[in-house]
DNA sequence: AGGCTCATGTAAATAGTTACATGATTTT
DNA sequence: AAAATCATGTAACTATTTACATGAGCCT
C-alpha cells in the first residue's frame, strides 16, 4: 500500500495536478516506484472521499480543467503513521534475471543483444540520475528535506550502477562461453 | 506476465508438485521473483489447461495428495518464446526509500531504527547467498545451465550487497544530522 | 482420538496495466 | 476549421495478497 503514500508525500513537497504527478513519477520520485496517469487518477479521487487530501479552490472547476489537490491535517497524520510502520523488505522482481536462467535451460541464443539493450538503458539512466545529483546538489544537501531526497536519488544512481555492471559481466561471460 | 514462465522454468530443471514449487521460489527462483502458494496452483492450472504442462501420472490421484507436474513440448516452444522477446526494464519497486522520502518530509524521527532493521535483514541474506554460492559451486561453474544460474545468484548477490551499503549510509547520515 | 504437518485448493480484496473516451487549449 | 496537445477520466483485464477451507498421513 504505498502508492496512497506516495502521492501524499509528492503533494506535501509541492501541491499539484494529477498530470503534474504522473510527471514527477517519471522524475524523482520515481527512482523506486512508478504509478501511470490512470492510477493516480483514481488514487487522487479515493484520498480525497477519504479525507486526506482536498482540491485547491480555483476559479474555472469544469471537466478537462486542470485541478491542483493538496494535504489536509489527516492526510499528513496518515502519512506519519506510515514512515512509523514496519515493513519487511519484500524481494526483487524483475523479469530480466528470470529470462536470463530460463535461456540457460532453452539455450542462451538471442538473449545476449537483449542483456546488451538493457545495459545500455541502465547506463543512460545512470548518467541521467548523476546529471541529477551534479545539477541539484552541487554543494551537498541544504536541508534535512534535501539531505533525504538525495540519499534516495543516491540509491537510484547505485541501483543502476549495480545493474550495469551485473550485466556487463553477464555479457562477457556469456561470451565468452561461444 | 513473468510468473508463467517462471514456473516453466522451474519445471524444465525439475519437474515438480505446486508445494515443492513455492519452496524453490523461496530459494533459487527467489532472488528476482516470488509467489505464494495460491499464485501458484492456479497458475499451475491455467498451464494445464493450456496444454503447456501436464500432470505426470501416478498411482493414488485423489484431493491432498501431491501431483507432479512436467512441461509439455508446447510449453518449452512459448518459453522459448518468451525469452527472445524485447520487453523494457522497468523502475524497480521499493517501500522502503519512498518511506525515507515521506520522513524528509513529515520528520525523521522513528525511521532510523526500521533502516537498521532493514540493513540487518539485507545482511542476512546476503550472506546467505553467499552461502549458496561457496556450495553450490566451488570450482565454478560446470555447465552452461550453472553458469546461468550462478551469474544469477551473483545479481542477488551484487543486489543485497547494493541495499546493505546504501542503508549504511542512510543511517550514518541520519544520524549525524541529529 | 487429538494434534501436527503436508498438500491442494477457494474466495475476496487490493494493486497495477492496457485500451479507450472526452473536453479544453493551442497551433497551423 | 482541422490537428495536435494537455488534462482528466472510465472500463476491463491481469496480477498479487490475504484469509480461510479441507483432506491425507503421521505421531502420541
Amino acid at each position: 500500500m504505498s502508492l496512497p503514500h506516495a502521492i501524499l508525500t509528492a503533494l506535501l513537497e509541492k501541491p499539484s495536478s494529477g498530470l503534474e504527478l504522473a510527471r514527477r513519477f517519471d522524475r524523482s520520485i520515481g527512482y523506486f516506484w512508478s504509478a501511470s496517469h490512470q492510477q493516480i487518477y483514481r488514487e487522487l479521487g479515493k484520498l480525497e472521499r477519504d479525507g486526506l487530501i482536498r482540491e485547491r479552490p480555483t476559479d474555472a472547476p469544469t471537466r478537462g480543467q486542470r485541478k491542483e489537490y493538496e494535504v489536509l491535517p489527516a492526510g499528513r497524520e496518515e502519512l506519519e503513521r506510515w514512515v512509523d510502520t514496519r515493513e519487511d523488505p519484500k524481494v526483487a522482481r524483475d523479469p530480466l534475471p528470470l529470462r536470463l536462467r530460463a535461456a540457460g535451460v532453452v539455450g542462451v541464443r538471442g538473449l545476449v543483444p537483449e542483456l546488451r539493450r538493457h545495459r545500455d538503458l541502465h547506463l543512460l539512466r545512470l548518467e541521467e540520475y548523476r546529471g541529477f545529483e551534479r545539477r541539484d546538489y552541487p554543494d551537498g544537501p541544504r536541508s534535512e528535506q534535501e539531505r533525504v531526497q538525495r540519499l534516495v536519488l543516491l540509491g537510484g544512481i547505485d541501483m543502476e550502477a549495480g545493474w550495469v555492471s551485473w550485466l556487463s559481466r553477464a555479457i562477457e561471460e556469456l561470451e565468452k562461453a561461444d
